[in-house]
DNA sequence: GCATGATCATGC
DNA sequence: GCATGATCATGC
């Protein structure tokens, strides 16, 4: 295109044009802007952007590093919305922001850095992912100004310190997503030599990476701008300006160190029956009422609570279970976009630990907790490995012992970290009720079986609580 | 005492 | 009806 861009760009000389412009494309595909003919295949990543660029916004693309509308500090993000069994929306990925540049990253302080300079106030599109779609043509469901509140800054503040201080110390290629709350740092193109970029402090070369906002923060607001949905929170702006969450998590929490099971569940008037017990207590303890997952900073951050019981003479009696795993979902996905390499890349734990001394648990500590990226990749994947092996090839039970069904699924001796077992809350015996397999069963013939998880080695635990 | 399979209890 | 957290049962 011949036409000079900043003339283009400020055709809109205010905010609300833009929006305007914006909305206008509500409930329209995307097929109907696509003025230049660019390829909706599925494959072609950047063409939903850039047809939005070109056909709503009506200037030519670029990849320049100001924001998309430098002259009214909006920066436009078109992005996917899948819907879930329930209904409801939510981000089909994170939120890609901006490539990091390390060596110019590590010379400046939040006000002045790539993220904040860039992502201040961002216009989002939004448009439904379909996954029966054979290319791109999706609906545009609503378009949104996104401004950070005040208190989510700071805690993205503490964020960008964190990535911040990795790439200040050279220590880029050491960065994870799973290191921060809000805002990560994710890596961005192929695993290929021509992704890996110059870090200072280091001859090392590091992954490419871009700042993006978690699923898990998007999502609350997801949930806000669809269903004007909000959650109560544990920590206030005062709090947060000047602790970190888990300092503040910990605080509130050691009031109560050393008081028995019992004394906490009587103390807030909780059933010493009901299995969320541990989970309401925590909430209780932290301010909150009902469950402590649905709190603002336990969904942004995808904060899970675990709850850990160390007997008197320091073992854990049971392996730590995860949602039972869908046999067809298994044999369709690989490694990367597997349920359970999602489950440990993007969750944090937050481990609340009773010891049992005298004969009672007592509240003993609280660890805020996610699985190294190198043990996922050691040991974890290994187990889905070999689970998906087992499943594709219909070799699932090995032998029937007094009616006990024995597999082949990777036991708890196998690295000592993960392996899989049933969970399931109907029997062996009505196997027929359980989950369709998507290969029989070769020495059983079955089509269905038991509900199985990955599950999470109790001394491998014990290690990380230590 | 542990490995592994089986199942329970509650709450949504 | 089932997800989920939790615990039981058996055999080596």
């Amino acid at each position: 295109m011949s036409i000079n861009h900043e003339t283009i760009l400020n055709l809109y000389s205010s905010i609300e044009q833009i929006l305007e412009t914006a909305k206008k494309a509500n409930h329209h595909r995307i097929g109907e802007f696509n003025v230049n003919n660019r390829s909706l295949d599925k494959k072609a990543k950047g063409s939903i952007g850039q047809i939005v660029e070109e056909g709503i916004f009506r200037y030519p693309v670029n990849s320049r590093a100001e924001a998309d509308f430098n002259n009214l500090g909006v920066e436009l993000k078109v992005t996917g919305l899948k819907k879930l069994k329930n209904n409801h929306l939510a981000m089909k990925e994170r939120l890609v922001l901006n490539i990091i540049n390390y060596s110019e990253e590590a010379n400046v302080d939040f006000e002045h850095s790539s993220f904040w300079v860039k992502n201040k106030l961002l216009l989002i599109m939004f448009y439904l992912y379909e996954y029966e779609r054979n290319d791109s043509n999706y609906m545009i469901l609503e378009s949104v100004l996104h401004n950070f509140l005040p208190k989510d800054l700071e805690i993205i503040k503490s964020d960008w310190e964190i990535i911040h201080d990795k790439i200040v110390h050279g220590e880029a290629q050491n960065i994870s997503e799973a290191d921060t709350m809000y805002l990560g740092a994710c890596t961005k193109g192929a695993d290929a030599a021509s992704s890996y970029r110059k870090q200072p402090n280091s001859p090392i070369l590091a992954r490419q990476r871009a700042y993006c906002l978690k699923a898990s923060y998007m999502n609350s607001f997801v949930d806000k701008v669809f269903q004007n949905k909000t959650y109560d929170e544990i920590v206030s702006y005062d709090e947060i300006k000047n602790h970190s969450f888990e300092y503040l998590i910990r605080l509130r929490l050691c009031n109560y160190f050393g008081k028995t099971e019992a004394e906490l569940l009587n103390q807030f008037g909780i059933s010493k029956t009901a299995k969320s017990r541990f989970n309401l207590l925590c909430a209780k303890m932290l301010g909150i009422n009902g469950n402590i997952n649905d709190s603002d900073e336990f969904k942004k951050a995808n904060i899970e609570l675990k709850t850990i019981r160390v007997e008197e003479n320091g073992t854990i009696r049971e392996h730590m279970s995860f949602p039972h795993f869908v046999y067809k979902d298994i044999v369709n996905q690989d490694w990367e976009d597997s349920d359970i390499f999602n489950k440990f890349y993007s969750t944090k734990f937050l481990f609340v630990i009773f010891q049992k001394t005298n004969g009672e648990y007592r509240l003993s500590n609280v660890k805020l907790w996610n699985m190294p990226y190198q043990d996922i990749e050691k040991y974890v994947k290994p187990v889905f490995e070999q689970t998906k092996k087992v499943i594709t090839k219909g070799e699932i039970i090995k032998q029937i012992i007094n009616g006990k069904y024995f597999t082949n699924f990777v036991g708890s001796t196998f690295n000592g970290v993960c392996h899989v077992r049933p969970h399931d809350q109907k029997g062996i015996n009505k196997t027929q009720r359980g989950l369709e397999l998507p290969v029989a069963d070769k020495l059983t013939g079955l089509t269905r079986y038991t509900k199985h998880c990955f599950w999470l080695d109790k001394n491998y635990i014990l290690k990380q609580i230590k």
